[in-house]
DNA sequence: ATTGACATGTAATACGTTACATGATTCC
DNA sequence: GGAATCATGTAACGTATTACATGTCAAT
């Protein structure tokens, strides 16, 4: 399980609560990673277990108490390890493809509708990516040019990814229109 | 779950077993779907249950017994159905991008190390949807060639997809070297 | 002799989503 | 008065992987 290591990442940085842990998971890696707060905060109680957090409960008036999570000399090793460690390719399951697969027993129209959607669906999140979404991290991390190259690294992976997407999917429904029959 | 439309696709073109299946899928899906043989058995049999498929015991000498699945009118309209329905972005999971935007507290080496073990697994990847793979395809449709003019645009989506990646990669590696502290 | 292809499955575990449950405060 | 933000969780369900289990035949 690597949201475990998404985690301590974070979690190397400062530390803080689980409800802040799913902000900063939406606000920089949403678009390589997402995890619910339902699913984050077992994960947190079960780390603690393992003995690469600690935990500590902040009594809060008039706002409910939080847990403050911090990374113990165990997490920190855990997560160098990780991140040391060979990575293997993710195990893609792309329903669209499965679609555009059996295409052939859909009429044109059809196929053509559903090609459209989906790129619709890219452009939309390539405008995401090229929007203020960069600028933002990289104020957030002014004093942290080391983190912030890398981390607009990963927004320029999927920034390329959509656009190969994008164009895939022009190229393809032009060739359709052409060449497909029905 | 979409495995199960995946096999009703396949069982579209012609009745087959659930080994036959996973053959198939590897053969022709697999840069964008995988399924193992522990799935896919409880899965025909939970289809035939749902009336989507019925099954046929063919008893063979020499070789075991084989369970012969066909799609059933049922099966042919929820595949029409689930393929004209609107087509959801599947959720990433990207551990090598939340590798590389941790990269900030790894050592220059380290990360460089991490880069070109991933590039080597997408220009594997690139070279074999450029090999064989597609000529193969063709033949088998030679006789369908509106299917296989749908299996050629899956398999160009995945090679545009590989390329991006490798460009990525390609051009990260030079920026980390040139401007990466450490 | 042993590996690989053929053929089917169960059980345990891991990972992830959705629904359910609670409760305060702040902003519109 | 109602929605959004802050804050934490449990339970049920769905999906997928890994390990375990069995057995034949053909080729090396």
């Amino acid at each position: 399980m690597s949201l475990k290591h998404a985690l301590l990442g974070f979690l190397s940085y400062n530390s803080m609560t689980g409800y802040q842990l799913k902000q900063y998971v939406d606000e920089s890696v949403q678009h390589f990673w997402n995890a619910s707060l339902s699913q984050i905060y077992p994960t947190l109680s079960q780390m603690e277990k393992e003995g690469l957090l600690t935990m500590e409960v902040e009594y809060q008036e008039e706002k409910p108490n939080r847990k403050i999570y911090h990374i113990t000399d165990a997490g920190r090793q855990e997560l160098q390890r990780w991140l040391r460690e060979p990575t293997n390719l993710p195990s893609v399951r792309e329903a669209f493809l499965i679609k555009v697969f059996f295409g052939g027993t859909m009429e044109k129209e059809d196929i053509l509708s559903q090609m459209n959607q989906y790129l619709k669906l890219h452009r939309d999140l390539l405008a995401m990516y090229q929007g203020p979404v960069l600028e933002k991290m990289q104020q957030e991390a002014a004093n942290l040019e080391r983190d912030s190259f890398f981390w607009a690294l990963t927004l320029e992976a999927g920034i390329n990814l959509e656009k190969a997407w994008i164009e895939w999917l022009e190229e393809s429904i032009e060739k359709i229109k052409k060449y497909a029959t029905d």
